[in-house]
DNA sequence: AACGTTCTTGACCGATTGGTCAAGTGCTCG
DNA sequence: CGAGCACTTGACCAATCGGTCAAGAACGTT
């Protein structure tokens, strides 16, 4: 296990958590062994060991980095936007957007959260994003913008929604991302607002 | 591999099914062995092999049974409704209280989508769900009790938000049934009606 | 140049895996 | 009763896994 890291060290493990990812989406999870991260990097198995204490640790980590990574697209994006239900429909295009230059971490969060090992990574990520669009919810029910229901299973709604359809449409049929943009954005906004 | 079932081999069959469907749940496909299924139902390791070729052979096959089941139930829910809007509401209803009572197959159905080898038999199993609901929508469409948008593309923001509201509530908090369902609906209708 | 730290190597290990198979048991039907 | 098929056993196998470690290379600092 590491201690301290130069900056070539940061690098190898910059380098280790994108391949791994890159794998584990490919082929899954445990299929993919150790052995052949370090191999198709032509790197001998300790240096694995050297910056990460276990396989689950690993992953554990590039859930949490991509996670943030996303996280941080969506404020950036969203800005000071002052109308609430603005700020939720520019969070939807920004998470598309994202994932679609991310495509490996779909897979990834998907697998993480059907295994007990790693949900409570997963959930932690999750409730931080939830609470981030409840927050923009809230606002819309005060200014009136939205009827009020609970801003916490919107949000479930929402984040569901887009999810799947990005799944479908960008991931699995590879089709344009805008026409399921603009059908995620219409069917979350109108579910929300609630004629 | 079997030839002719007698009933007693159905029985033991569906016992291998269903449980190894539970351990897969628990403890995940991969970290669940075949040697851990037989053994806790103190059977020889050959009984496994007697029923299905492999042990991705037995995970294709409950994915397909289960979904099955669920499609079953939705069809016995929604019976001749004339409304194809209170047909998509009686759908959703249907499916909330199926994965209530399966809740393993939840788990299941997660790890299978995020796995190259079960996505085909995941795939098929989606496309038949969103051609069902896509006629409802078409019915709705053209009743005009739905604004005319891409039926397809609501059939799956529908069914992500539905999901992700059970995952949520029903699996991860287990809270009663009740309001997430009613949450569901409302989101899901109002999204496609579309003011 | 020399020393300590960071980083790399790859053979090695015990455990476990999915899957096989020769040998047997029990059920059914003539 | 006995022949034949449906089913069961569990030792066994080759392959692979995550992880260790003693040895040494590369680097930064002085």
């Amino acid at each position: 296990m590491r201690r301290k890291l130069t900056q070539r060290g940061k690098d190898r493990r910059r380098q280790l958590m994108e391949h791994a990812a890159e794998l584990f989406a490919e082929r899954g999870y445990h299929p993919t062994s150790v052995s052949d991260i370090v191999e198709s990097l032509r790197v001998g198995k300790g240096v694995f060991y050297w910056y990460f204490s276990s396989k689950e640790e690993l992953l554990a980590e590039i859930l949490r980095e991509s996670h943030q990574d996303l996280r941080r697209r969506q404020q950036q994006a969203i800005g000071d936007e002052p109308n609430p239900v603005l700020r939720i429909e520019l969070g939807i295009r920004a998470t598309i957007e994202w994932f679609l230059e991310h495509r490996k971490y779909f897979t990834l969060f998907q697998f993480a959260a059907s295994d007990e090992r790693f949900a409570p990574v997963l959930r932690r990520n999750h409730d931080v994003a939830i609470a981030d669009a409840v927050r923009h919810i809230k606002d819309a029910i005060v200014d009136g913008l939205v009827a009020d229901q609970d801003p916490e299973m919107l949000a479930e709604a929402i984040v569901g929604a887009c999810n799947q359809l990005t799944r479908t449409y960008v991931f699995d049929r590879h089709e344009p991302v805008d026409r399921t943009t603009e059908a995620a954005v219409s069917f979350c906004l109108h579910g929300i607002v609630g004629k």
